[in-house]
DNA sequence: TCCATAGCCATACACCGTATGGCTGACGCT
DNA sequence: AGCGTCAGCCATACGGTGTATGGCTATGGA
Protein backbone atom coordinates (compact mmCIF):
# COMPACT_ATOMS: atom_id res chain seq x y z
CA UNK A 1 0.00 0.00 0.00
CA UNK A 2 1.52 3.27 -0.95
CA UNK A 3 4.83 2.00 -1.57
CA UNK A 4 7.79 4.80 -1.97
CA UNK A 5 7.59 6.70 -4.93
CA UNK A 6 11.36 6.01 -5.40
CA UNK A 7 11.53 2.03 -4.72
CA UNK A 8 9.85 -0.73 -5.99
CA UNK A 9 8.88 -2.99 -2.87
CA UNK A 10 7.81 -1.79 0.31
CA UNK A 11 10.60 -1.55 3.41
CA UNK A 12 11.40 -4.74 5.55
CA UNK A 13 12.76 -4.79 8.73
CA UNK A 14 15.12 -7.20 7.50
CA UNK A 15 16.46 -4.54 4.87
CA UNK A 16 16.61 -1.71 7.77
CA UNK A 17 18.62 -3.49 9.91
CA UNK A 18 21.14 -5.49 7.75
CA UNK A 19 21.61 -1.98 6.12
CA UNK A 20 22.13 -0.20 9.30
CA UNK A 21 24.42 -3.02 10.83
CA UNK A 22 26.31 -2.19 7.91
CA UNK A 23 27.14 1.52 8.20
CA UNK A 24 27.47 0.54 11.63
CA UNK A 25 30.93 -1.73 10.76
CA UNK A 26 31.77 0.75 8.39
CA UNK A 27 31.97 3.95 10.54
CA UNK A 28 31.45 3.46 13.62
CA UNK A 29 28.07 4.86 15.47
CA UNK A 30 28.72 8.07 14.22
CA UNK A 31 28.45 6.41 10.76
CA UNK A 32 24.81 5.47 11.41
CA UNK A 33 22.14 7.97 11.10
CA UNK A 34 18.69 7.38 10.93
CA UNK A 35 19.08 10.16 7.28
CA UNK A 36 21.93 8.39 6.15
CA UNK A 37 20.62 5.09 6.72
CA UNK A 38 17.18 6.53 4.52
CA UNK A 39 19.57 8.15 1.71
CA UNK A 40 21.38 4.63 1.48
CA UNK A 41 17.64 2.94 1.49
CA UNK A 42 16.72 5.16 -1.09
CA UNK A 43 13.86 6.41 1.44
CA UNK A 44 12.76 9.18 2.83
CA UNK A 45 14.49 10.11 6.32
CA UNK A 46 10.96 9.51 8.33
CA UNK A 47 9.60 6.67 6.25
CA UNK A 48 12.02 4.52 8.74
CA UNK A 49 9.82 5.60 12.03
CA UNK A 50 7.18 3.73 10.61
CA UNK A 51 9.22 0.53 10.87
CA UNK A 52 11.48 1.18 13.91
CA UNK A 53 10.17 3.07 17.38
CA UNK A 54 13.16 5.49 17.60
CA UNK A 55 17.15 5.26 16.56
CA UNK A 56 17.74 3.76 19.60
CA UNK A 57 15.26 1.10 19.02
CA UNK A 58 17.00 0.47 15.64
CA UNK A 59 20.15 -0.49 17.41
CA UNK A 60 18.81 -2.68 20.22
CA UNK A 61 17.25 -4.56 17.19
CA UNK A 62 20.64 -4.74 15.13
CA UNK A 63 22.25 -6.27 18.02
CA UNK A 64 19.99 -8.32 19.79
CA UNK A 65 19.59 -9.55 16.40
CA UNK A 66 23.14 -9.95 15.65
CA UNK A 67 23.80 -11.38 18.99
CA UNK A 68 21.35 -13.91 18.58
CA UNK A 69 22.47 -15.01 15.16
CA UNK A 70 25.82 -15.38 16.72
CA UNK A 71 27.73 -19.08 15.23
CA UNK A 72 29.19 -20.63 18.96
CA UNK A 73 30.83 -23.22 19.47
CA UNK A 74 28.58 -26.58 19.92
CA UNK A 75 28.82 -29.24 22.93
CA UNK A 76 31.81 -31.64 21.63
CA UNK A 77 32.71 -33.04 24.86
CA UNK A 78 35.91 -31.65 24.99
CA UNK A 79 37.50 -30.18 28.05
CA UNK A 80 35.80 -27.10 29.54
CA UNK A 81 39.44 -25.19 29.03
CA UNK A 82 39.36 -26.13 25.30
CA UNK A 83 35.38 -25.07 25.53
CA UNK A 84 36.11 -22.03 27.07
CA UNK A 85 38.99 -20.45 24.40
CA UNK A 86 36.43 -21.96 21.59
CA UNK A 87 34.01 -19.51 23.01
CA UNK A 88 35.89 -16.59 23.92
CA UNK A 89 37.28 -17.11 20.00
CA UNK A 90 33.65 -17.06 19.02
CA UNK A 91 33.76 -13.57 20.94
CA UNK A 92 36.33 -11.99 19.71
CA UNK A 93 35.58 -13.32 15.88
CA UNK A 94 32.39 -11.66 15.94
CA UNK A 95 33.60 -8.52 17.26
CA UNK A 96 36.06 -8.25 14.57
CA UNK A 97 33.35 -8.15 12.12
CA UNK A 98 31.29 -5.79 14.22
CA UNK A 99 33.32 -3.86 16.63
CA UNK A 100 30.75 -0.86 16.73
CA UNK A 101 27.93 -3.36 17.51
CA UNK A 102 30.24 -4.60 19.98
CA UNK A 103 30.67 -1.84 21.26
CA UNK A 104 27.06 -0.79 21.69
CA UNK A 105 26.33 -3.80 23.48
CA UNK A 106 29.16 -3.58 26.35
CA UNK A 107 27.41 -0.09 26.99
CA UNK A 108 23.91 -1.52 27.47
CA UNK A 109 23.85 -4.63 28.23
CA UNK A 110 20.59 -5.01 29.25
CA UNK A 111 19.71 -5.54 25.64
CA UNK A 112 20.95 -9.27 25.58
CA UNK A 113 20.18 -9.99 29.21
CA UNK A 114 17.76 -12.88 28.62
CA UNK A 115 19.14 -15.53 30.49
CA UNK A 116 17.72 -17.99 28.05
CA UNK A 117 19.84 -16.71 24.89
CA UNK A 118 22.39 -19.26 23.88
CA UNK A 119 25.26 -16.83 24.70
CA UNK A 120 24.32 -17.55 28.10
CA UNK A 121 23.27 -21.29 28.02
CA UNK A 122 26.70 -21.92 26.36
CA UNK A 123 28.68 -19.78 28.71
CA UNK A 124 26.54 -21.76 31.98
CA UNK A 125 27.25 -24.99 30.03
CA UNK A 126 30.81 -24.80 30.33
CA UNK A 127 30.97 -23.17 33.81
CA UNK A 128 29.24 -26.15 35.32
CA UNK A 129 31.87 -27.85 33.88
CA UNK A 130 34.37 -26.19 35.38
CA UNK A 131 32.74 -26.91 38.37
CA UNK A 132 31.69 -23.47 39.35
CA UNK A 133 28.85 -24.11 41.92
CA UNK A 134 24.93 -23.47 40.78
CA UNK A 135 24.35 -20.41 42.75
CA UNK A 136 27.18 -18.80 41.34
CA UNK A 137 26.68 -19.23 38.10
CA UNK A 138 24.88 -16.11 37.08
CA UNK A 139 27.82 -13.74 39.22
CA UNK A 140 30.44 -15.76 37.66
CA UNK A 141 29.14 -15.52 34.05
CA UNK A 142 28.59 -11.37 34.15
CA UNK A 143 32.46 -11.01 35.36
CA UNK A 144 33.57 -13.10 32.90
CA UNK A 145 31.60 -11.70 29.82
CA UNK A 146 32.43 -8.10 31.27
CA UNK A 147 36.15 -9.28 31.31
CA UNK A 148 36.05 -10.33 27.62
CA UNK A 149 33.63 -7.82 26.06
CA UNK A 150 36.08 -5.26 27.83
CA UNK A 151 39.17 -7.01 26.62
CA UNK A 152 37.54 -6.79 22.83
CA UNK A 153 37.07 -3.50 22.71
CA UNK A 154 40.65 -2.26 24.13
CA UNK A 155 41.46 -4.21 21.15
CA UNK A 156 39.21 -3.43 18.66
CA UNK A 157 39.45 -0.01 19.68
CA UNK A 158 43.27 -0.17 19.08
CA UNK A 159 44.86 -0.15 22.37
CA UNK A 160 46.49 -3.13 22.21
CA UNK A 161 49.54 -3.55 19.06
CA UNK A 162 47.98 -5.31 16.26
CA UNK A 163 50.87 -7.87 15.95
CA UNK A 164 50.50 -9.18 19.78
CA UNK A 165 46.98 -9.24 19.59
CA UNK A 166 46.80 -13.09 19.37
CA UNK A 167 49.19 -13.24 22.42
CA UNK A 168 47.34 -11.39 24.21
CA UNK A 169 44.44 -13.06 24.00
CA UNK A 170 46.15 -16.24 24.87
CA UNK A 171 47.67 -14.55 27.99
CA UNK A 172 43.50 -13.39 28.43
CA UNK A 173 41.67 -16.64 27.82
CA UNK A 174 44.67 -18.36 30.36
CA UNK A 175 44.25 -15.95 33.33
CA UNK A 176 40.52 -16.86 33.10
CA UNK A 177 41.03 -20.60 32.91
CA UNK A 178 43.67 -20.21 35.81
CA UNK A 179 41.54 -18.00 37.96
CA UNK A 180 38.62 -20.56 37.10
CA UNK A 181 40.53 -23.29 38.51
CA UNK A 182 41.63 -21.97 41.40
CA UNK A 183 37.96 -20.76 42.12
CA UNK A 184 36.55 -24.65 41.73
CA UNK A 185 39.79 -26.48 42.87
CA UNK A 186 40.02 -24.11 46.45
CA UNK A 187 39.52 -26.76 49.28
CA UNK A 188 42.81 -27.06 51.25
CA UNK A 189 45.11 -26.32 49.08
CA UNK A 190 48.17 -24.29 49.95
CA UNK A 191 46.86 -21.54 47.13
CA UNK A 192 47.75 -18.19 48.20
CA UNK A 193 48.28 -16.21 51.61
CA UNK A 194 46.20 -13.72 52.63
CA UNK A 195 43.05 -14.46 50.06
CA UNK A 196 41.87 -17.67 49.62
CA UNK A 197 38.46 -19.95 49.49
CA UNK A 198 35.79 -18.18 47.41
CA UNK A 199 32.53 -17.14 49.39
CA UNK A 200 32.77 -13.91 50.75
CA UNK B 1 42.30 41.30 27.20
CA UNK B 2 38.92 41.92 26.15
CA UNK B 3 37.43 39.72 29.12
CA UNK B 4 33.65 38.67 29.07
CA UNK B 5 30.89 41.05 29.08
CA UNK B 6 29.30 38.60 31.52
CA UNK B 7 31.75 37.55 33.30
CA UNK B 8 35.00 39.45 35.83
CA UNK B 9 37.62 37.23 34.97
CA UNK B 10 39.32 35.17 32.03
CA UNK B 11 38.06 31.96 31.25
CA UNK B 12 40.93 29.52 32.96
CA UNK B 13 41.32 25.95 31.40
CA UNK B 14 41.13 24.56 35.08
CA UNK B 15 37.52 26.27 35.09
CA UNK B 16 36.28 24.62 31.69
CA UNK B 17 37.87 21.60 32.47
CA UNK B 18 36.19 20.77 36.05
CA UNK B 19 32.63 22.17 34.90
CA UNK B 20 33.29 19.65 31.93
CA UNK B 21 33.62 17.03 34.10
CA UNK B 22 30.89 17.66 36.28
CA UNK B 23 28.20 18.14 33.09
CA UNK B 24 29.61 14.38 32.37
CA UNK B 25 28.56 12.92 35.82
CA UNK B 26 25.62 14.73 35.85
CA UNK B 27 24.46 13.77 32.51
CA UNK B 28 26.60 11.35 30.87
CA UNK B 29 28.03 12.17 27.44
CA UNK B 30 25.43 13.47 25.97
CA UNK B 31 24.76 15.93 28.74
CA UNK B 32 28.29 17.55 27.65
CA UNK B 33 28.11 19.74 25.29
CA UNK B 34 29.76 22.74 24.27
CA UNK B 35 26.72 25.01 24.27
CA UNK B 36 25.44 23.72 27.59
CA UNK B 37 28.79 24.04 28.50
CA UNK B 38 29.35 27.54 27.44
CA UNK B 39 25.89 28.15 29.32
CA UNK B 40 27.14 26.69 32.51
CA UNK B 41 30.39 28.99 32.23
CA UNK B 42 28.19 32.33 31.40
CA UNK B 43 30.23 32.37 27.99
CA UNK B 44 29.74 32.57 24.47
CA UNK B 45 29.99 28.87 23.49
CA UNK B 46 32.98 29.90 20.59
CA UNK B 47 34.95 31.45 23.18
CA UNK B 48 35.46 27.62 24.43
CA UNK B 49 37.39 27.36 21.17
CA UNK B 50 39.66 29.99 22.28
CA UNK B 51 41.29 27.18 25.39
CA UNK B 52 40.59 24.01 23.61
CA UNK B 53 40.55 22.72 20.04
CA UNK B 54 37.81 21.16 19.97
CA UNK B 55 35.45 19.34 21.70
CA UNK B 56 37.09 15.52 21.41
CA UNK B 57 40.32 17.41 22.93
CA UNK B 58 38.12 18.81 25.62
CA UNK B 59 37.13 15.25 26.44
CA UNK B 60 40.82 13.92 26.61
CA UNK B 61 42.19 16.92 28.70
CA UNK B 62 38.97 16.06 30.91
CA UNK B 63 40.20 12.37 31.29
CA UNK B 64 44.17 12.47 31.38
CA UNK B 65 44.16 14.93 33.73
CA UNK B 66 41.51 13.16 35.89
CA UNK B 67 43.29 9.91 35.73
CA UNK B 68 46.55 11.67 36.78
CA UNK B 69 44.83 12.62 39.77
CA UNK B 70 43.33 9.50 40.50
CA UNK B 71 44.40 8.14 44.39
CA UNK B 72 46.25 5.00 44.05
CA UNK B 73 47.56 2.73 46.97
CA UNK B 74 50.86 3.19 48.27
CA UNK B 75 53.44 0.24 48.05
CA UNK B 76 52.96 -0.46 51.70
CA UNK B 77 54.72 -3.98 51.94
CA UNK B 78 51.73 -5.70 51.88
CA UNK B 79 51.51 -9.20 49.99
CA UNK B 80 50.65 -8.50 46.19
CA UNK B 81 47.07 -9.99 46.26
CA UNK B 82 46.03 -7.13 49.02
CA UNK B 83 47.51 -4.65 46.83
CA UNK B 84 46.19 -5.40 44.17
CA UNK B 85 42.50 -5.88 45.39
CA UNK B 86 43.01 -1.94 46.61
CA UNK B 87 44.26 -0.69 43.88
CA UNK B 88 41.24 -2.81 42.10
CA UNK B 89 39.15 -0.57 44.72
CA UNK B 90 40.82 2.66 43.78
CA UNK B 91 39.58 1.98 40.27
CA UNK B 92 36.40 1.27 41.19
CA UNK B 93 35.75 4.32 43.40
CA UNK B 94 37.01 6.60 41.06
CA UNK B 95 34.83 5.06 38.07
CA UNK B 96 31.74 5.61 40.53
CA UNK B 97 32.24 9.46 40.61
CA UNK B 98 33.30 9.70 37.01
CA UNK B 99 31.24 6.54 35.25
CA UNK B 100 30.73 8.36 31.67
CA UNK B 101 34.71 9.28 31.79
CA UNK B 102 35.31 6.16 32.53
CA UNK B 103 33.56 4.67 29.79
CA UNK B 104 35.34 7.31 27.47
CA UNK B 105 38.24 6.33 28.77
CA UNK B 106 37.88 2.66 27.92
CA UNK B 107 36.63 3.59 24.59
CA UNK B 108 39.83 5.34 24.03
CA UNK B 109 42.54 3.78 25.74
CA UNK B 110 45.23 6.12 24.18
CA UNK B 111 44.63 8.67 26.20
CA UNK B 112 46.51 6.91 28.79
CA UNK B 113 48.23 4.91 27.09
CA UNK B 114 51.55 7.03 28.38
CA UNK B 115 53.29 3.58 30.48
CA UNK B 116 54.58 6.47 32.79
CA UNK B 117 51.72 7.27 33.96
CA UNK B 118 51.26 6.80 37.99
CA UNK B 119 48.27 4.07 37.10
CA UNK B 120 50.69 1.49 35.08
CA UNK B 121 53.74 2.02 37.26
CA UNK B 122 51.59 1.16 40.36
CA UNK B 123 50.19 -2.26 38.25
CA UNK B 124 53.65 -2.84 37.22
CA UNK B 125 54.93 -2.67 40.70
CA UNK B 126 52.24 -5.23 41.54
CA UNK B 127 52.77 -7.72 38.81
CA UNK B 128 56.28 -7.84 39.25
CA UNK B 129 55.72 -8.88 42.86
CA UNK B 130 53.27 -11.54 41.84
CA UNK B 131 55.89 -12.97 39.99
CA UNK B 132 55.02 -11.76 36.22
CA UNK B 133 58.21 -11.21 34.38
CA UNK B 134 59.05 -8.44 33.16
CA UNK B 135 58.55 -8.98 29.12
CA UNK B 136 55.11 -9.89 30.17
CA UNK B 137 54.42 -6.83 32.07
CA UNK B 138 52.82 -4.81 29.49
CA UNK B 139 50.97 -7.36 27.75
CA UNK B 140 49.89 -8.88 31.18
CA UNK B 141 48.61 -5.24 32.53
CA UNK B 142 46.69 -4.66 29.26
CA UNK B 143 44.83 -7.72 29.65
CA UNK B 144 44.29 -6.33 33.12
CA UNK B 145 43.44 -2.91 32.46
CA UNK B 146 40.73 -4.12 30.11
CA UNK B 147 39.11 -6.80 32.31
CA UNK B 148 38.59 -4.83 35.11
CA UNK B 149 37.30 -1.46 32.55
CA UNK B 150 34.76 -3.94 31.26
CA UNK B 151 34.02 -5.20 34.52
CA UNK B 152 33.48 -1.20 36.06
CA UNK B 153 31.76 -0.59 32.96
CA UNK B 154 29.14 -2.94 33.02
CA UNK B 155 28.35 -2.13 36.52
CA UNK B 156 27.98 1.48 36.06
CA UNK B 157 25.73 1.20 33.27
CA UNK B 158 23.75 -0.82 35.59
CA UNK B 159 23.90 -4.46 34.24
CA UNK B 160 25.10 -6.10 37.71
CA UNK B 161 22.43 -6.39 40.37
CA UNK B 162 23.07 -3.34 42.55
CA UNK B 163 22.81 -5.14 45.91
CA UNK B 164 25.46 -8.00 44.79
CA UNK B 165 28.19 -5.77 43.22
CA UNK B 166 30.39 -6.43 46.15
CA UNK B 167 29.93 -9.43 45.86
CA UNK B 168 30.75 -9.46 41.98
CA UNK B 169 33.74 -7.40 42.59
CA UNK B 170 35.15 -9.47 45.03
CA UNK B 171 34.45 -12.34 42.58
CA UNK B 172 36.36 -10.60 40.14
CA UNK B 173 39.48 -9.85 41.91
CA UNK B 174 39.68 -13.44 42.81
CA UNK B 175 39.38 -14.40 39.37
CA UNK B 176 42.44 -12.34 38.26
CA UNK B 177 44.28 -13.30 41.58
CA UNK B 178 43.52 -16.89 40.90
CA UNK B 179 44.56 -17.00 37.11
CA UNK B 180 48.02 -14.46 38.04
CA UNK B 181 48.99 -17.34 40.84
CA UNK B 182 48.40 -19.90 37.95
CA UNK B 183 50.62 -18.27 35.79
CA UNK B 184 53.24 -17.55 37.95
CA UNK B 185 53.36 -20.55 39.95
CA UNK B 186 53.33 -22.51 36.61
CA UNK B 187 56.18 -25.04 36.57
CA UNK B 188 55.45 -29.08 37.08
CA UNK B 189 52.75 -28.25 39.18
CA UNK B 190 49.67 -30.49 37.76
CA UNK B 191 47.70 -27.34 36.89
CA UNK B 192 45.21 -28.54 34.65
CA UNK B 193 44.71 -31.35 31.78
CA UNK B 194 44.51 -29.48 28.46
CA UNK B 195 46.34 -26.32 28.76
CA UNK B 196 48.79 -25.39 30.84
CA UNK B 197 52.19 -23.16 30.75
CA UNK B 198 52.51 -19.56 29.85
CA UNK B 199 54.01 -19.00 26.33
CA UNK B 200 51.95 -19.64 23.50
C1' DT C 1 51.47 56.66 20.47
C1' DC C 2 50.70 52.66 17.92
C1' DC C 3 49.99 48.10 17.03
C1' DA C 4 49.91 43.10 17.88
C1' DT C 5 47.39 40.14 20.11
C1' DA C 6 44.58 37.60 23.73
C1' DG C 7 40.04 37.01 24.76
C1' DC C 8 35.55 37.10 23.47
C1' DC C 9 31.42 37.00 20.64
C1' DA C 10 27.64 37.14 16.55
C1' DT C 11 26.47 34.89 12.67
C1' DA C 12 26.07 31.10 9.81
C1' DC C 13 26.38 26.34 8.00
C1' DA C 14 25.68 21.58 7.87
C1' DC C 15 24.19 17.97 10.35
C1' DC C 16 21.36 15.45 13.71
C1' DG C 17 16.72 13.04 15.74
C1' DT C 18 12.03 13.33 15.33
C1' DA C 19 7.02 15.61 16.10
C1' DT C 20 3.34 16.70 13.24
C1' DG C 21 0.26 16.09 9.79
C1' DG C 22 -1.03 15.00 5.14
C1' DC C 23 -1.01 12.16 0.84
C1' DT C 24 -1.95 7.67 -1.67
C1' DG C 25 -3.56 3.40 -2.66
C1' DA C 26 -4.86 -1.35 -1.20
C1' DC C 27 -8.12 -3.89 1.43
C1' DG C 28 -12.61 -5.47 3.91
C1' DC C 29 -17.30 -4.67 4.35
C1' DT C 30 -21.90 -3.53 3.16
C1' DA D 1 -20.21 0.39 -6.38
C1' DG D 2 -19.46 3.00 -2.44
C1' DC D 3 -17.23 3.59 1.78
C1' DG D 4 -14.05 3.64 5.69
C1' DT D 5 -9.71 2.07 7.55
C1' DC D 6 -5.15 1.90 7.60
C1' DA D 7 -0.31 0.76 6.11
C1' DG D 8 3.30 3.02 3.93
C1' DC D 9 5.44 6.99 2.70
C1' DC D 10 6.82 11.80 2.63
C1' DA D 11 7.34 17.30 3.28
C1' DT D 12 7.98 20.52 6.56
C1' DA D 13 9.61 22.23 10.70
C1' DC D 14 11.75 22.56 15.40
C1' DG D 15 15.29 22.46 18.51
C1' DG D 16 19.51 20.56 19.22
C1' DT D 17 24.59 19.67 17.90
C1' DG D 18 29.88 21.00 16.55
C1' DT D 19 32.44 24.55 14.63
C1' DA D 20 34.29 27.79 10.51
C1' DT D 21 34.62 32.57 9.74
C1' DG D 22 35.44 37.02 10.79
C1' DG D 23 34.99 41.05 13.67
C1' DC D 24 35.13 43.56 18.18
C1' DT D 25 37.77 45.44 22.33
C1' DA D 26 41.01 46.21 25.82
C1' DT D 27 45.56 45.37 27.19
C1' DG D 28 50.75 44.89 27.01
C1' DG D 29 55.03 46.03 24.90
C1' DA D 30 57.82 48.94 21.83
Amino acid sequence: MAVSARRGAPLTLEEISSTALRLMDEGGVEGLSMRKLAAELDVNPMSLYHHVDNKDALIRLICSTAAQRMELPPDDGSPWQDQLRALGLAYHRNALEHPAMWHHLHNHPEIIADRGLVIWQTLYRILRLAGVPEPELRRTSDVLHAFVTGFVIAETTGHLPAEEVERDFDTAIRLIIGGLSGMSERSGSSESPGQSGLSG
